[in-house]
DNA sequence: CAATGCCTGTGAAACCATTCACATCGGCGG
DNA sequence: CCGCCGATGTGAATGGTTTCACAGGCATTG
């Protein structure tokens, strides 16, 4: 009940491990519910653990449920019949995901895969939803929710359909860093996954990427890249499409 | 002017005439919502005209109402600073937009300025955002309304990310001529406007149409497009990239 | 300590959309 | 009724991306 600054309670149901729920307790979305609000939809969760590469969800499926990673990360993605596909989004631990079709009760728009070895939190809609109902605090939470996906959502419309590969990539890699600030600067993301979210081939991105590291923006690592100027990749995306040179 | 809307009534009550609200009655977000409810809803609202070309709001304004367009169209887009820009949605009689900035509290994503001349409701967030926390039913409503935006924008992530010039075009048509059923297969839009939407320049968008409309898929008119052949646009884009030849 | 598989790095050729440069058409206002 | 302007229609040249075809590197696993 009390558990409101340091989380930090041995007398938990065998269920619902405190420890592990402090990780979706830290996250914005949860920060500032009231405690047995939280208490309450943590009664709900099932907890599960899943081998990267395993499917979650796919495109179309009923999308009875809500599912908050614990720790690992998941791929949000879609692909089209020739075999091309697309990243969406990528949920970190702490994060929820699959939040659409639990509140309007349609079917996925997207595939959800284990991109590593995860462990997740899984929320029925039938018990859901009238708890939603009941508490107003959290529906405006998850108005907040919903509203900055849908921002994120929008400037990947905006970046796909105005900007070029170069400003494309940058913003991409700008997002990115700001998701994993407290890392520093080091995106751990292979180059075929950005050219899957950015929308181009990964030999595209490789050159790009490899003409800003010669010039000391980026240092490339294995799986990795490190932003190390950020205030040129900005300039590039505010400057409208030119590469730089 | 779009002669859309069959009322047309003098009558006008001072500030919040029914024959004109009846327009935001039909729609689904508002058709099955408490009489009262909608009433008090309709207390906040303010009218306003607007001749075609006038700016709304601008990307990166504060945000502090909701809009409800009673009639004619308003876009919303983005602009990037080279000049090019692009078209996210076209809102028209019965719709409201704004909302993101409404419920969120921060700053607008877009631009919107009135495609047509237009009657608008303007509700302000300040009375506004009170009266959503008491009414849960209204809430939900938003969540509904929320889901349904973010369906839609990530469609059209996906549709630019993963299919090419026809087949992107091919999506745009059914996704319009599916708004605009009512009014049978006809869909009011310049080539300019669809170009915008769907990413690419005119020309290329006029030769593709053209191309169409020889084989007897679709019918150019002035200022409007006829799908004919609905089924052959859906095969299109189901089968991945492939122009239909 | 191979050995296989996923990442990265590059070059040349093919392709598709853009750009640019006009020409026509339709409608609305003077 | 004429003229202008926005919308449409088209072709040729340009250029950026994709495609394809490899080579080396790092890493995890028998």
């Amino acid at each position: 009940m009390t558990g409101a600054l340091p989380i930090e309670r041995t007398a938990g149901a065998p269920l619902f491990p405190n420890n592990k729920l402090s990780v979706l307790r830290k996250h914005p979305y949860f920060a500032d519910l009231e405690p047995e609000a939280f208490d309450q939809l943590c009664r709900y969760a099932k907890h599960t653990t899943l081998k990267r590469g395993t499917t979650i969800f796919s495109k179309g499926d009923p999308g009875t449920s809500l599912i908050a990673v614990i720790s690992g990360t998941v791929k949000i993605s879609i692909s089209s019949p020739d075999g091309r596909n697309a990243i969406l989004n990528l949920i970190e631990a702490g994060e929820i995901f699959g939040e659409i079709a639990l509140l309007d009760g349609l079917s996925r728009t997207a595939d959800a895969t284990a991109n590593t070895n995860c462990e997740l939190f899984v929320i029925d809609r039938r018990e859901f939803i009238p708890f939603v109902r009941s508490q107003p605090t959290l529906a405006m939470k998850f108005i907040e929710l919903l509203c900055a996906r849908l921002r994120w959502t929008s400037d990947q419309v905006e970046q796909v359909i105005l900007q070029d590969l170069p400003g494309r990539l940058a913003s991409a890699l700008l997002r990115l860093s700001d998701k994993h600030k407290p890392q520093g600067r080091t995106i751990s993301i292979t180059q075929q996954e950005i050219s899957e979210m950015v929308g181009m081939t990964r030999e595209s991105i490789n050159k790009q990427l490899r003409a800003w590291a010669t010039r000391g923006w980026v240092r490339l690592e294995h799986g990795a890249i490190v932003v190390l100027k950020p205030e040129s990749l900005q300039a590039l995306v505010d400057a409208g499409a030119d590469d730089g040179e």
